[in-house]
RNA sequence: GGGGUCGUAGUUCAGUUGGUGAGAACGCUGGCCUGUCACGCCAGAGGUCGCGAGUUCGAGUCUCGUCGGCCCCGCCA
């Protein structure tokens, strides 16, 4: 760089600066050649500046400036001044001046880029990610990461103010049973035992309640072995929080704040509070799912009554069998083709659906549909009413057992939303799920597993249902729900050792186990744990959010594949026999058959 | 573990029922060009059609296997 000094990014050359010498340094975007005038529009972090090398300015810099190329490093120094009449460039921030170069100094050089930075266009992933480097570059995902850090920065600015302290937890801890994999660290001092990544801090967090602590809050990284997904990476952030002496609302209500604050400072965006809130009960019934999307209607409403006594069999056989018969009433959709009809009801049978029934509803209110006959008048009408159903409306049925009847409609009722565009892009829609259960029953371990974590609060109403009836107690969590996608969940924690030991118990963790895994939690809570309760996010959920992207790996610098590696640095990888045997594993390895 | 989809030049893609030397755009290289900003004009280079078998007189195209990217189900307290 020789005696240069940066003076000024590429985005704050500005008409304040005309006349006066600058010194830029960034990454050759483009390069103009005009044989005897040559504009380079150089690339730094915060923007792109115009440099123009004219020989009148400087020979040798017009010179040198030939041998420029995408991606070269530079420094420019030169004055800045205004654009010739009518050459002024709109589309970008410092498009009304240029830098004319005086001196130029390659800082490096670039071979050409294995794809071009400068559109939007769409490059294989695999490319990308594989030149994760050159990728980051485009302004697009430097915008990204940006809202990342600001995010990241408003939640501790935030947090702060509120109390909360920092502290972090360990990244080697214990392996637990419940929940997902673990990724496995073998302990090299210890031969034969072996750390595990955390999960989350759920049990540290806890712990620094017992310990006094009050106010925790982190932004740490978790570990989860298990399949991928556009939004699900083995490693993820959260923003991982815990507060004593706390019920439900406290929680729920600095959240809100917390969002809101986050919104107003990264995005300039009002979001209003307080958010909804529905229960674990009332969101499945009325959208199928425990995280509905409540940008649009399409809800489901239940019609099991009178289908049980309406003449069509596979109906009455649902309604008689503990089953339900829901429908949901697709407004002046009735214009959709056989095909599409065809198409949305093998979308139903891959969900687990036996067959999709419609009706559309005529001009004069007649039913058009398969299943017309077997439905009286007086049945149509009912049907009819309860869904508001009028001329041009399309009403599709499911009946089967509830969990087969939820996932089909409510998957059907975003499919019918995306189709006739009824999402809003720019819309942030929050919603609280409430009172979920506690536990639910594991058919191939034919046992109870907590929904949310074996350290989750039951209600105090439904205590005693425990013994009697566990499946339907509820639990004192909450989830957030931002546009159909779960961005948070935390709960109330159970604080005493007895209803600790009892959720064990209910759980079919034998007691030895307990106190295997969980025994210093179990004597923590002896030692005069506070009432606590906390709440952990996605960061990587809630940033894609805010981006507008479609996957977190948009706003994950390093991201993993489907298949979990790392294409840029290509882990994970064979080691050698020597760091094997160093830490007492036996390389004979094989995949079970 | 399962279903779907994709893989052809550096990139994005086209390539018909298997049939002449595998194409386009952008990018790249060289030349010309003093007001461009997706600069323009001229010329040129660039391919293990992901990989491996098979069918066939003949395979980018068909079959099987395999590797990889993406989407989904299962899984994800």
């Amino acid at each position: 760089m020789g005696e240069l000094r940066r003076t000024h990014d590429c985005y704050s050359i500005t008409e304040e600066s005309l006349e006066s010498e600058v010194t830029l340094m960034g990454w050759v975007h483009r390069r103009r050649d005009h044989g005897g005038l040559i504009f380079v529009d150089l690339r730094d972090r915060a923007g792109i500046t115009q440099v123009v090398f004219a020989p009148e300015v400087n020979k040798e810099a017009h010179e040198k400036a030939h041998s420029l190329r995408s991606e070269y490093v530079i420094a420019v120094r030169g004055k800045v001044r205004r654009r010739p009449e009518g050459m002024e460039n709109p589309k970008i921030k410092t498009g009304m001046v240029e830098v004319a170069c005086e001196e130029l100094r390659i800082l490096n050089t670039s071979k050409t880029p294995p794809f071009p930075l400068d559109e939007e266009k769409d490059v294989s992933e695999n490319v990308r990610l594989k030149y994760r480097y050159i990728d980051l570059r485009r302004p697009v995902m430097l915008e990204n990461l940006r809202l990342r850090h600001n995010v990241c920065q408003a939640m501790r600015t935030f947090l702060s103010q509120k109390g909360f302290f920092e502290i972090e937890t360990p990244m080697l801890t214990r392996s637990t049973p419940e929940g997902a994999r673990d990724y496995l660290v073998p302990s090299r001092v210890n031969p034969g035992k072996f750390y595990a990544l955390p999960q989350s801090p759920q049990l540290y967090k806890q712990i620094l309640m017992i310990a006094g602590m009050e106010k925790y809050f982190q932004i740490v990284r978790c570990f989860r072995d298990e399949d991928l997904r556009a939004d699900r990476q083995p490693e993820f952030t959260q923003l991982d929080m815990e507060m004593s002496f706390v019920k439900e609302d406290d929680i729920i209500e600095l959240i809100e704040s917390l969002m809101a604050f986050i919104f107003k400072q990264t995005l300039n965006v009002d979001v209003s509070i307080p958010f909804k809130r529905l229960t674990y009960k009332e969101a499945m019934e009325r959208f199928g799912t425990d995280r509905p999307d409540m940008r649009f209607g399409l809800e489901l409403v239940d019609i099991t009554d009178i289908a049980a006594r309406c003449g069509l069999k596979v109906f009455n056989a649902v309604a008689s069998s503990g089953g339900v018969v829901k429908a949901i009433n697709a407004k002046e959709m009735a214009d959709l083709s056989r095909k599409d009809l065809d198409v949305l009801t093998e979308f139903a049978q891959s969900l687990g659906a036996k067959g999709l029934a419609w009706v559309k509803i005529k001009e004069d209110g007649s039913w058009q549909s398969p299943i017309a006959k077997f439905f009286k008048d007086e049945e149509q009408r009912a049907i009819m009413e309860r869904l508001d159903a009028a001329p041009g409306d399309i009403l599709f049925f499911g009946a089967d057992q509830k969990a087969t009847v939820f996932k089909v409609l409510g998957e059907l009722r975003i499919e019918l939303a995306k189709r006739r565009g009824l999402i809003p892009e720019d819309r942030f829609d929050f919603v609280w799920i409430t009172e979920f259960p506690l536990l639910e029953f594991d058919e191939d371990e034919g046992r109870f597993k907590a929904l949310h974590h074996p350290f989750t609060a039951p209600m105090k109403e439904d205590i005693e249902l425990l013994d009697s009836d566990p499946g339907s107690v509820r639990s004192r969590a909450y989830d957030l729900v931002l546009n159909g996608i779960e961005i948070g969940g935390g709960s109330i924690r159970i604080h005493q050792q007895g209803v600790q030991k009892k959720v064990f118990k209910v759980l079919n963790i034998p007691d030895e186990e307990a106190e295997e895994k969980f025994g210093f939690l179990l004597e923590a809570l002896t030692y005069g744990a506070p009432p606590h309760g906390g709440i952990a996010f996605g960061l990587d959920r809630l940033v894609m959010l805010m981006a507008g992207r479609d996957t977190i790996r948009d706003v994950i610098a390093f991201p993993k594949t489907q298949k979990a590696q790392c294409l840029m640095a290509r882990a994970p990888a064979e080691v050698s026999m020597a760091q094997l045997a160093e830490l007492y594993l036996r390389p004979d390895w094989k995949k079970a058959e």
